[in-house]
DNA sequence: GTATTTGCAAATACTTTGCAAAACC
DNA sequence: GGTTTTGCAAAGTATTTGCAAATAC
C-alpha cells in the first residue's frame, strides 16, 4: 500500500449542509456551541463532535473562517472573504469591521521582517453599541 | 464587613521577579509552558500553576501582554507597549512585526461601526526566515 | 460497493482553582 | 501580623478522537 497525497473529497451531508446554511444566514460570529444549538433546531440528533469536525474541516478548506479573539472559545464566520473584525470587550460580541482591506500593510512588513507573509488581519476591541449605551457599566 | 473595591497590592516574590526578568531577556514570545521551563532553571521548585497565575496577573496589570494566535496555547510578550506581531504558520514562532503603529485605523473603524474602540492589533501570518529556507517543505 | 461521515462517549490539552503552608511588607 | 502568594493536586472547559453503524456518491 503506497503512501500518497490523499485529497479527501468532501461529501455534502445533511449536517454539513445545515451548518453552512445557518452560518450564511446569521450576521454575527458564533462559537461552536452556538452553532450546535442553532443546527440542533433543524437536526435534533446532530452531535457536538460532528459540529466541531465540520467547522474545523470547512475552515481548513477555506469555505468558512475560524476566528480567535483570545476568548476561551473560537468563533466562526460563514464569509470566507478576507475582512476585519471588531469585538466587544464587555459582552464578547464579534462583528465585521467596516473598513476596507489594507493589502499594502503586508508589503510594508515583508520588507524588513524576513518573513514571507501570506496574510494579515486587523482586530479591533472596544464597546459595542449596546454596551456603550447600557446603564450597568 | 463592607464590600469595597479592593485594589490588591502585587508583592514582588522571587517567582514573579524571575518570570519578569526572563521575559525581558528573550526576543521571542513564549507559551506558558516555555516560561515554566525557563523559570525552572532558576527556581527548580516553581509550579506550573504559579507561572500561569503570574502571567495572568501581570497581563491584567498591563505589565506584560498576552498574545493569541489561534494556537491552542497563549503566548506572552514582556514588552507592554502596543506593537504588532507576526507568526510562522509552519513552526509557530511569534516575532514582533517591524512596522510602525497605525492609530488612524481606529478612527476609521469608529466612524462607521458604532463601537467605541479602545484598541486594535495587526497580526501577520507567513513563513519565518528559517522555514522559508528550510528544505523540508 | 466503498470511502467518508456520523453519534456516542471517552480522552486530551491547556488552564484554573482550593487549600494549607510559606513568604512578603 | 495580616494579607498575598506558593506548591500541590484535583477540577474545569473547550475541543478532539476511536469506533462501529449509517450515509453519500
Amino acid at each position: 500500500m503506497k503512501e500518497k497525497t490523499t485529497k479527501k473529497i468532501l461529501r455534502m451531508t445533511n449536517q454539513r449542509r445545515v451548518i453552512l446554511e445557518e452560518l450564511s444566514k446569521i450576521y454575527f460570529h458564533p462559537t461552536a456551541s452556538d452553532v450546535y444549538d442553532i443546527v440542533r433546531k433543524k437536526l435534533p440528533n446532530v452531535s457536538l463532535g460532528t459540529v466541531y469536525r465540520n467547522l474545523e474541516l470547512l475552515s481548513s478548506c477555506r469555505t468558512i473562517q475560524k476566528l480567535d479573539f483570545g476568548e476561551p472559545h473560537k468563533r466562526f464566520d460563514g464569509n470566507p472573504e478576507p475582512h476585519y473584525h471588531i469585538n466587544c470587550s464587555r459582552c464578547g460580541r464579534v462583528d465585521d469591521a467596516p473598513i476596507e482591506l489594507k493589502p499594502e500593510l503586508e508589503k510594508e512588513a515583508e520588507k524588513i521582517s524576513g518573513y514571507r507573509i501570506d496574510s494579515h488581519h486587523i482586530s479591533y476591541s472596544g464597546l459595542c453599541p449596546d454596551c456603550v449605551s447600557a446603564p450597568d457599566q
